[in-house]
DNA sequence: GCCGTTTTCGGCCCGACTGTTTTCAGTCG
């Protein structure tokens, strides 16, 4: 049974994934039911939230029921359904809501357009009670006999069920950053607009990005006009919405929804505030400025008696008048950051401009597009605060990444010497991403592995299996520095395999080994919240592209992304200390 | 159904846009 398992811990697991949909159909149901269950459906809807932003699997929590409650969301009631789904694989109050509410109409009600009023009135009306259904009554031309469906909702509701069909995913960080980044600068270039940012879940830096927000100030006389600008700018697909003060669009490239709100230049800080999130963040924070007699909105901060605006053309004074440090944007996620701020405990987080060289990079002689001298002096010009780079092609067993020999690093090795030589500096460093094997052994000899100057190494098989252990007894190898993209996940393709962080971050610990953040778009590995909890025990991270070509040594800002949203400070990252400290903690390893 | 620097009861963020309505309900973020 399930329970008993509970050792087996997980990322994004199917227990939590499983669940969370469960809860999430259960708020449907209530949604469905009518107005008088709205605060469960909130509920249900927050617990729902928990689980699936859950760094283990709910198992772990499950195994003592104090643990359970003390979940943001779970109450009594719903600690209880989370036991009898681990005992039982089900929760009986949601199969007998499906007698309330036939089924197929749950997935309906996620459809842009289809809310439980009108999902409920066509199930009466017309008896339509799945997609399907819903689909042919809109091309037979049922709807338009009915009261209040004129043709611009019906139009509405088919543009939703197409887009919905086409599953639109959410965009990596990385893509989301480069469309933000353009949009924001078509529309700074709008006559009328003084400032513009973009905020949003983009602005949190987070892994995934479900749409594009912008923010930007304008005299309101030149509102109208930007809109109507905004929603024919180039690459616009499809209007979404185009109101008096903000507008939403669908851009041909990625299919990616930018939304723009106009506010005047006192409200600037308080609608970034307001639009940057995350929602819980929100809430969490306009609860705590009520209870000090303030209210806080999009427009600013307010004496909540008299309604005197107080703050809110930046950010800062906001927090300012709250008495609180600037909360960065990665932070705002409802992680304990409120707190922290009032009581100015704040880390002081990393910044790309700390890190001085890259930890994992790809060339020619493994699966990389380019030769290491080209890496070399690319990365000098490109990025003149960087001190190293280390080349960490692959060991013998990747084959088709093709893996090199011992020989083959033997030869390796004195094309990097010579090219040293060359510059006069020892700036690229022998390193390796090293195969950890099924058994957990090394794909290389302990006598070459100590001829390199990082070794990383990294599981790249058997992905299903757990693999706690064999992580464990890679780190327990005094000439491993490093373990490379810990999680093995591929953001929306695949998911982790099955790990106990627990464990492998005490393993980290008493080993004296680094856990990387691989900055690959879609890996972004170890992902945030492991490291925060991996920073916080005290276990060194190490930041690496991962580059297989020449244009990614960018991706770097996605790792510090990462190390931001994790809570690091510099000194939480190996390579932001100048090389002689990374071969002190190579040596400090090997000495133990 | 959950929760507490005001609370074990009585709240639960708060405002904009749309379509179809003659004043607002439904939906969204």
């Amino acid at each position: 049974m399930a329970t008993t398992t509970t050792t087996k811990k997980r990322l994004e697991t199917g227990h939590n994934a499983e669940l969370a949909g469960i809860f999430h159909q259960m708020a449907s149901c209530y949604r469905y039911l009518g107005a008088k269950q709205r605060f469960r459906v909130i509920a249900y809807d927050n617990a729902s939230r928990t689980l699936n932003g859950l760094k283990d699997d709910i198992s772990t929590y499950a195994a003592d029921v104090k643990t359970l409650d003390k979940l943001h969301g779970v109450g009594e009631s719903i600690a209880s359904k989370i036991l009898e789904y681990l005992q039982t694989g089900h929760v009986a109050t949601f199969e007998q809501l499906k007698h309330r509410v036939p089924p197929g109409l749950l997935p309906l009600m996620d459809i842009n357009g289809f809310g439980p009023a009108t999902v409920k009135t066509l199930h009466r009306k017309l008896g339509i009670s799945n997609q399907e259904e819903m689909i042919s009554a809109i091309e037979s031309g049922r709807l338009e006999r009915l009261k209040g469906f004129g043709p611009k909702r019906i139009d509405n509701m088919r543009k939703g069920l197409k887009l919905f069909a086409g599953q639109h995913a959410r965009m990596l960080l990385w893509e989301a950053m480069h469309i933000g980044n353009a949009i924001l600068k078509e529309v700074l270039a709008i006559p009328g607009i003084k400032k513009a940012g973009l905020a949003g879940s983009l602005r949190r830096r987070k892994e995934t990005i479900g749409d594009i927000d912008i923010v930007a100030t304008a005299g309101k006389k030149d509102w109208k006009k930007i809109i109507g600008q905004f929603i024919s700018l180039p690459g616009v697909e499809r209007v979404l919405a185009g109101g008096e003060t903000k507008a939403s669009i669908l851009l041909e490239r990625n299919k990616a929804q930018v939304d723009l709100r106009l506010v005047t230049d006192r409200e600037y800080g308080s609608a970034l505030l307001y639009f940057t999130g995350c929602r819980e963040h929100n809430i969490a924070l306009r609860t705590w400025a009520k209870g000090q007699g303030w209210k806080l909105n999009e427009y600013g901060v307010f004496d909540a008696e008299t309604d005197k605006w107080l703050a809110g053309a930046t950010e800062e004074e906001i927090y300012q008048l709250f008495g609180m440090h600037f909360i960065p944007p990665e932070l705002r996620e409802e992680r304990g950051e409120i707190d922290m701020a009032r009581k100015g405990l704040l880390p002081r987080l990393i910044e790309t401009k700390d890190i001085r060289g890259d930890m994992h990079v790809h060339s020619t002689w493994s699966d990389g597009t380019a030769e290491i001298s080209e890496i070399a002096e690319y990365i000098r010009k490109s990025y003149p605060g960087y001190e190293y780079v280390v080349i960490t092609d692959h060991s013998p067993s990747q084959r088709v990444a093709r893996g090199l020999t011992p020989q083959e690093f033997g030869r390796q090795f004195a094309e990097i010497d010579k090219l040293n030589a060359k510059l006069g500096l020892p700036f690229v460093r022998r390193g390796v991403e090293v195969d950890i094997l099924p058994d957990g052994s090394l794909d290389l000899s302990d006598h070459l592995l100590q001829q390199f100057d990082w070794v990383l190494a990294s599981v790249h098989s058997n992905l299903n299996q757990d693999n706690t252990d064999r992580l464990l007894k890679a780190c327990e190898n005094p000439l491993v520095c490093c373990i490379g993209h810990p999680s093995g996940r591929l953001i929306g393709k695949r998911e982790s395999y099955p790990v106990d962080w627990e464990k492998l971050i005490a393993g980290a610990v008493r080993t004296g080994t680094a856990l990387e953040i691989n900055s690959q778009p879609e890996r972004l590995d170890i992902p945030d919240v492991v490291a925060k909890e991996a920073a916080a025990k005290g276990v060194m991270l190490a930041i690496g592209t991962d580059s297989h070509a020449i244009n990614q040594f960018d991706f770097m800002t996605m790792g510090v992304s990462v190390a931001r949203r994790g809570w690091c400070t510099k000194e939480n990252i190996l390579n932001t200390f100048p090389w002689k400290e990374i071969e002190r903690f190579r040596s400090s390893k090997r000495s133990r």
